[in-house]
DNA sequence: AAATCGCGTTTCAATAAGTGAAACGCACTC
DNA sequence: GAGTGCGTTTCACTTATTGAAACGCGATTT
């Protein structure tokens, strides 16, 4: 928030994002980590509280509203990065059988970043799961992870993805490769990553590079969609 | 908007949601609606693209950014009624095998309200289809729409659901039932529907009783299980 | 070609909107 | 009982915010 910027709106704003992050803050909580007055923190989440972004409960403890919700779910349909990501994520489960998943990089106030699920396509072996959108991975000790920052062979032949035994869950094999679109530099600037999960009995040396190289070349694929509408 | 709250930061959120609920507007068209003059509203769309909640590209267009797809996502896999819903929705995917949703009233500016899908389960018939969480859906005219409403019977043998050939989709039949939160009265709240919906051809008039009958039955558990949390 | 319109952006005087320190009551802990 | 932290209210102060006006630009109309 270097930029001129109304000042208010910032401190607002901030706070929404810590509410988020938080999953259910006290105001005291809320104040301390947005470094505000807690009377100013009282009168800004009223207002937030007012439209509909937060709510709280007669525990006195702010979480976010269903505002935040419904905006949220109206601007993540009409994501064009989602939308590019569907028939990538779609032929990742058809030639892996494997669940397949789309996320981004998220700014998480002062506890640094993690990444977030915005997508996913289940996997054809799959006993059902729960919905992975929203929530968050670390990006220390995680395919995705190391596909977000970076931090993935750009030669020989482990180029363009990255493998790890997943930290969240065990006995789980994750293969990640990192999304770029074009940007200033040759490389391309990483917005997202594109990552298959399965459980590592499924997982031998010869699938996990096979996977592999299918995401990176689908990672590929959404840049050429992004580099094509642009021109 | 009619309780004490910090005017500035009211805009902002307004300008927020306008940009959400159009996918794409342009300054003036902003500013024409939430009423502000222009270059204050210049002035905190500025704030909210420096925060990431909305993006402005080469055209001039203001879009929803990646900030509010986060945030919205977090808060959508935190959000307890979708959580609820979810052991309902699998249920009812098991027993009639088709798709089913969950969506909730959402406010949309000064064009009326719409309803919005928060979560689906797949059909077991069903060819694969794009995603439905964030898609708004009109209240008028559509079974989820009626269920939202209210305009639901509450006696006879189809109380507790609503049926109707989908405006949206034609061919298709879409029941709805209203899940409710206990409230002052009796009848409770209304703050979501659970809704079915499948191709006509395979929903004759038996179907059709014996689906909406769940429907009506999973929303009650939805509100049973509320009670159950509040005691 | 000239006039008009609408857009986006910048500037600045004016003011009222927003702020934070202080006070207070309450609950909890030692 | 004393100390601590929380949430809430109050109010004097000031600065953050505002909107009218000006301007350049492109598109449309006369």
């Amino acid at each position: 928030m270097a930029e001129p910027s109304t000042r208010t709106v910032s401190r607002a704003l901030d706070l929404l994002a810590a509410v988020c992050d938080a999953g259910d803050v006290s105001l005291a909580d809320a104040a301390r980590r947005t470094e505000l007055n807690s009377s100013t923190a009282l009168r800004l989440l009223r207002t937030l509280e007012g439209a509909g972004f937060v709510r709280r409960d007669d525990d006195g403890v702010y979480r976010p509203g269903l505002r935040i919700v419904q905006l949220g779910a109206q601007a993540l349909s009409a994501e064009s990065l989602v939308s590019l990501a569907e028939a990538p994520l779609r032929r990742l489960v058809e030639a892996t059988g494997e669940s397949c998943y789309l996320s981004v990089p998220h700014l998480q106030g002062t506890r640094g970043e993690h990444g977030i699920y915005l997508a996913m396509e289940e996997g054809t072996h799959s006993i059902r799961h729960t919905s992975w959108v929203g929530r968050t991975v670390p990006l220390e000790g995680t395919a995705v992870g190391a596909a977000l920052r970076g931090d993935v062979p750009d030669a020989g032949p482990e180029a363009g993805y990255v493998v790890a035994g997943d930290v969240v869950e065990s006995d789980v094999t994750a293969i990640a490769a990192p999304v770029r679109v074009p940007a200033a530099d040759r490389e391309g600037r990483i917005v997202a990553a594109l990552s298959v999960v399965a459980p590592s009995y499924r997982m031998d040396e010869t699938t996990v590079t096979a996977c592999g190289r299918l995401l990176a070349e689908e990672a590929r694929s959404i840049l050429h969609a992004v580099e094509t509408a642009d021109s």
